[in-house]
DNA sequence: GAAAAAATGTTGGCCCGACCAACACTAAGG
DNA sequence: CCTTAGTGTTGGTCGGGCCAACATTTTTTC
């Protein structure tokens, strides 16, 4: 393979936009036995990590743009993955549910993900695969408040 | 702002996506002042380093599909920033070079992606800086050969 | 309590970056 | 020579992300 101009190489804007290619190619690859894609998986997990939402609720945690949200939530809620009730407290708002099947989809979800991490980092060791994270973490935490 | 799911937030392919999404924002807004987009500055990149070069090799180091490199040089053709013109030795390949123009827009680039880099890391000392950019190219390279 | 402001669901559209298939043509290798 | 590989080009697809507008409902503010 042809090298890239070390102008790129060494700009860590460049090596993590390449490096999200390679993640969203593997687990896209591997959503693809799931019949799922990555919105699916965000709103699963919000799901069961803070229990039933709203679709805006889920779109501001899963930083998925509400229109969007519709859609994903309709291609779950027909796979019987998510109940979508109108809220009774609340004349427009929707109350989204994780089923027994949609948890069952998640923890196959999580299986791909767990070898997704594993393939990605590659060569890394457990410590430098800590450190990575960290410092990943802390930088996007320093975005996110905004 | 709605915290995300801990099971995205401590995943390395979530911190890289959200991050590359952040890197590409940055890089975009400050591009717009240029009147280029990301492939402009990759195309100019490896013009400046490796001299004249065929579209398949621009594609090829720049890790742009040859139809994109179509389009693109076409852009950067129309602005003066490259000569494309047919090579003599070889009845189909394209011979393009980085006219003078060029090199000032890709000089006014290179400004505008070293403020982004600065940016992006935000609060990360030069040391992590440099310790994450070791691990991410060190990662991007166990990917790259295949 | 009424008026203004904010929130929600939904439709429809746009963009960039990445990719693929096909075609015409040329170069290189058996 | 004939097959294979490389090149430029057109045209199209896709995921993820984003925005504008609208109707409707809740919340805030006066």
């Amino acid at each position: 393979m042809d090298e890239p101009p070390e102008r790129l190489t060494t700009k860590p804007s460049w090596l993590i936009g390449q490096l999200s290619l390679y993640a969203r190619r593997l687990a896209f690859d591997g959503f693809a036995a799931t019949g799922a894609r990555g919105y699916h998986y965000r709103i699963l997990a919000a799901l069961h990590e803070f229990g039933p939402a709203s679709q805006a609720e889920l779109g501001r945690r899963c930083r998925v743009d509400r229109s969007d949200v519709v859609a994903a939530v309709g291609e779950l809620a027909e796979r019987g993955f998510v109940d979508r009730t109108p809220d009774p407290d609340h004349g427009r708002r929707n109350r989204v549910t994780l089923t027994d099947d949609g948890l069952r989809q998640l923890r196959r979800m999580d299986e791909v993900l767990d070898r997704v991490q594993d393939d990605l980092l590659g060569p890394l060791s457990a410590e430098d695969r800590q450190i990575l994270t960290r410092l990943l973490g802390r930088v996007l935490t320093h975005h996110e408040p905004h």
